[in-house]
DNA sequence: CTGTTAGCGCGTTCAC
DNA sequence: GTGAACGCGCTAACAG
């Protein structure tokens, strides 16, 4: 049987309050019988009872981590680093997966809230029905995507889509094709919206302005080559020279896809892309991207939720347009 | 605040003892009365305090999943899956990392072992120093890495390096190159074991038998990057026709660094790799790799830990060669 | 400075 | 078939 504080005290001599105040560090205590105290704990092999702290503070040590898809090579990253950071300051993180659907959402974080999180973050599905839930307790963050009523930590998406942008049209190219995410996801949007003010905003040459195709996918690989194909099957002369997509996933289904049809990269098409993850400097050619900075999204993250750095209003980094190769000048 | 049981008797006008038996469905409760109850949960919003609960029974209906790094797409997969069957058995995950850190390992596993899991899946590091201190309670199988006096659930990695083996020797390859993982790992020396008995079983040809060379690296992308090149800096007569890798990390690294030294997969040079990510297939080429099944793991596992399935010795499943575009017959 | 005591929310065992 | 009381492991408040 696991030893609990009773053994502890009776083992060591001393009473309960004793042993707690041993474990609390800060409390005065004598130091002889801190001493004998630490012995008898380390001699029994006693760790302390989560359960038993937890509800009687009625705060667990466990953070939520409530998100799409731990498959996202993005949350994965993510994950890793709330982790490690969590980790490092005696909280633990519990995986939730909301697979994009609003009630596995609700169920997910209904449970989470049985266990009275030290904090949670959430990155939150389109159409979240939690929002008035997670009132106050216990403190709330989200990341990535914004959610009513709660501080979001994120990259600046609408940043971000103009870089994108900016880039392409400074490469030359002028017949632009944009994949996006689901678009009732607010970041999709964002990242679009972005991205089309910026075209908007070209200068008109020979009197005619940018041509732009927009076309709507998932956030995942298989999207990416699908929409691509739709994109690209078209005469050459009217096929964009360049495609931008909302995540890297997208933007590495459609180098696939680009492969495929003989469509080569960057010579006949431009492709940037929107994360950063490890990968996209792996594929052939590596993927020029906009960077989030995840590790950053993260620290902040952990640091609002542990209550050590107040947060208000939305924290918006900075994106960062990454050069690499599957992009060129349009000639 | 909110509701507890207290606050539903109240307000049903019933003892606790008689919403705890509402709550638990099979005890016999009068009609009228489990009606009125649950009418009040549902006014109340009452949801069950896990943490009372589980200090109760000592059990908390928390899987703990200790993984070396989420963000290896094989994990980030097998936890993906994990958590879709333990959500849908009314499970938790909590997710510990260890970095391939014996020490972190053990602390996660401390950590843990205060939550009073229900259950623990465990892919444990190399020299792990915690394999008595998981005795019976709770149950705890591992995955991918066995561990002494632990029931394992994994594939065949022997017979998977047999089948790479087989199948580049089958494609006429004689000179053929092995990137392995850490030799700490059980996996990779199972891995690399089975491949170079089936290269040993080679018959030989004009007198001489298969040039084989083996290097060892780290199950990353940018290992197999840095191994491939130490591989492949040879002249071009004596390099390898073929390369096996321990996973499908190292084989897209090593895509990347052939394509960089300008040597054409898979006419130059045929690849497979292990694991088959999802990744595999969109890479350029797609990727040759032996398969293993994640999604039986992961339920063989979570049966094993949730008492649905007694496990007895290791559970080998096999692994399956899936062909794609990296590997070619050598002329 | 230390011992004692009272619950945190829940399930269970005993009377009734 | 139901209510009352106890205790899981722990911490905070109070008394000594």
């Amino acid at each position: 049987m696991k030893p609990t504080v009773k053994d502890v005290a009776r083992s060591a001599g001393v009473s309960l309050g004793t042993v707690s105040r041993v474990l609390a560090k800060n409390a005065t205590v004598n130091e002889n019988i801190r001493n004998r105290v630490e012995e008898v704990i380390e001699k029994l092999g006693y760790s302390p009872s989560s359960l038993g702290r937890s509800l009687r503070l009625n705060k667990s040590d466990i953070i939520g981590l409530v998100i799409p898809d731990i498959t996202n090579p993005f949350f994965a990253d993510l994950a890793k680093h709330l982790e490690i950071l969590a980790s490092a300051a005696g909280y633990s993180v519990l995986l939730a997966n909301t697979h994009d659907d609003p009630l596995a959402e609700k169920k997910q974080i209904q449970s989470l809230l049985g266990r009275a999180p030290a904090g949670i973050v959430i990155a939150p599905v389109s159409n979240s029905l939690v929002s008035e839930r997670l009132s106050k307790e216990p403190v709330c963050v989200t990341v990535d995507r914004p959610l009513a009523g709660h501080s979001l930590v994120s990259v600046d998406n609408v940043e971000g889509g103009r870089l994108a942008a900016e880039y392409l049209l400074g490469l030359g190219h002028r017949r632009i094709g944009y994949i996006g995410g689901p678009g009732t996801t607010e970041v999709s949007l964002q990242r679009l919206s972005g991205f089309s003010d910026q075209i908007a905003r070209a200068p008109t040459e020979h009197g005619r302005s940018v041509e732009f195709t927009v076309v709507e996918g998932q956030f995942d690989y298989k999207s990416g080559e699908e929409m691509g194909r739709r994109l690209l099957s078209v005469p050459a002369n009217l096929r964009p020279t360049a495609i931008a997509t909302a995540n890297d996933q997208q933007a590495i289904g459609l180098l696939r896809c680009s492969r495929d049809m003989g469509i080569r990269v960057p010579e006949d098409l431009s492709i940037v892309g929107f994360d950063d993850i490890p990968l996209a400097s792996l594929v052939l050619p590596r993927l020029t991207t906009i960077r989030q900075p995840v590790h950053e999204i993260a620290e902040i993250a952990i640091r609002a939720v542990l209550g050590r750095g107040a947060i208000n209003g939305p924290i918006l980094l900075p994106p960062t347009v990454v050069e690499r190769e599957s992009t060129a000048r349009f000639l």
